[in-house]
DNA sequence: ATTGACTCTAACGTTACGTTATACTTTATC
DNA sequence: GATAAAGTATAACGTAACGTTAGAGTCAAT
């Protein structure tokens, strides 16, 4: 007789997920104790272990109950019919990695760009293999400043959904100052902006001293990455930036 | 200016999914009409072929709006994230079917079944193939039959949770049923319940007579196909099921 | 004027749980 | 014996990408 969490760690699945299976009808505990505790037995653990050997198969949990319940149900027909699925579905995954592998290929031959405005964003050649040390070599510079242990701190409990709501404020500020361009970069609104913009970072990841957000504005123009990326709000809008975060910081 | 109809047709979504992308901001029409319907334009079609590109790549909508839209968001890089992840979900795939296949060798071969139990219930070698044939041996076979007709002009509108509820139904009447074999095939329950299987044939497939039952119980016994199923709810059942139809039947 | 084709919004259903939130029980510790 | 730490329970929301009604308004053709 085993309590829930006990199978749980045996077989490694949840103690949720045990919940749910019962609550599904898919393994029901042997008994329930008074307290209300469920209790397993050997019957239910071999049960289970099917149950995963058929998970392991991507079967869904349906058609797992159906072929473990239904004494009509021809499993080893239906083992068939689901393995047909899977080589298909390994067909489709074989094209579309051999469709990717072509995009990149193409991207880095140069030639034959006839996709070239929609790959265009991909640019360069060797930027993935920069990409890939980009984070060493961001940590290698800047990994004893203050500003990045701080933004390690508050990043590191954010969420997707968070990440999506940061990454928007930040680009609606740019999209405003992007409008505004034919002001220059000294324009009453722009400044506005500018200033947002840093609270915005101070807010989100670590205080943006006139220092810091000076040395930023510098990035942005020296820095291909993000010029490249920045300029994806209009062109020469990374160079407009860098003057108007100058501007703001000067003193 | 197209009307969300035409746009999904031309490039082969529903226009469920137009509603969808608006929705959750990833393609917006690029205006509403005054009665509120959604136009599109040139530009609204260049990005939906692009979100399309993507997900045939099977990059998450989430992710396909941050591509588009987000420009400090690395793309190649992503992609070759991406393209990694397939990779691993092809091998894990491949890794799947050759479990399936070594799983139905040792069914075929008959030998070195250490899992005999697991697998017991696939049972015999050619079962497949006959499985194969089945339908249309039974359609041959019965295909001229009120029965099958009615049962075909009956079921051909279940869904699947129906199929659920009427197997379920009916396997419980067996579980019954089972339960009671020490009784006899004559027991007054066992009559009862084997009169609600009747019922319950006529209610969910087709009219079943005295005759058509009488047929079927043959069949329980004389197929083994059947008789290895319905042995599930105990050895010998398919037996005695025979028997108790037989006996309901007599006159 | 009446169809029939098209459009809209709203909301539930799908898969297999993860993740809180809240509350009770058991076990371990002091 | 009191308290804290673990374990257990139910309930309910969230996830991905739409499909599928349901109810209602709109447009074009007969």
């Amino acid at each position: 007789m085993l309590k829930i969490k006990e199978v749980a760690d045996l077989v490694g699945v949840s103690v949720r997920t045990l919940h749910h299976y019962d609550q599904i009808g898919l393994l029901k505990p042997e008994k329930l104790e008074e307290n209300g505790y469920r209790l397993y037995n050997q019957i239910e653990l071999d049960r289970l272990q099917q149950i995963l050997f058929f998970k392991e198969m991507e079967v869904p949990l349906r058609m797992i109950k159906r072929i473990l319940d239904d004494p009509f149900f021809d499993q080893m027909h239906a083992l068939k019919v689901h393995k047909d699925l899977l080589l298909k579905k390994r067909d489709r995954l074989d094209r579309i990695i051999d469709s990717i592998n072509s995009s990149m290929d193409k991207l880095k031959g140069g030639r034959e760009m006839t996709d070239q405005e929609r790959f265009e964003p991909f640019g360069m050649t060797e930027i993935e293999e920069q990409q890939k040390k980009y984070e060493a070599e961001i940590k290698e510079k800047y990994g004893h400043t203050k500003a990045y242990k701080e933004s390690q701190q508050k990043t590191k409990n954010y969420k997707v959904t968070d990440w999506e709501k940061i990454q928007q404020e930040g680009n609606h500020i740019y999209e405003e100052m992007a409008k505004r361009t034919a002001s220059g970069p000294q324009d009453r609104k722009v400044q506005e902006l500018v200033a947002s913009y840093q609270q915005h970072i101070t807010d989100n990841f670590y205080e943006c001293t006139t220092e810091i957000y000076s040395g930023l504005a510098d990035m942005y123009v020296s820095d291909a990455r993000f010029t490249k990326n920045i300029d994806k709000f209009g062109e020469g809008f990374a160079f407009f930036l860098h003057d108007a975060i100058k501007f703001y910081c000067r003193k």
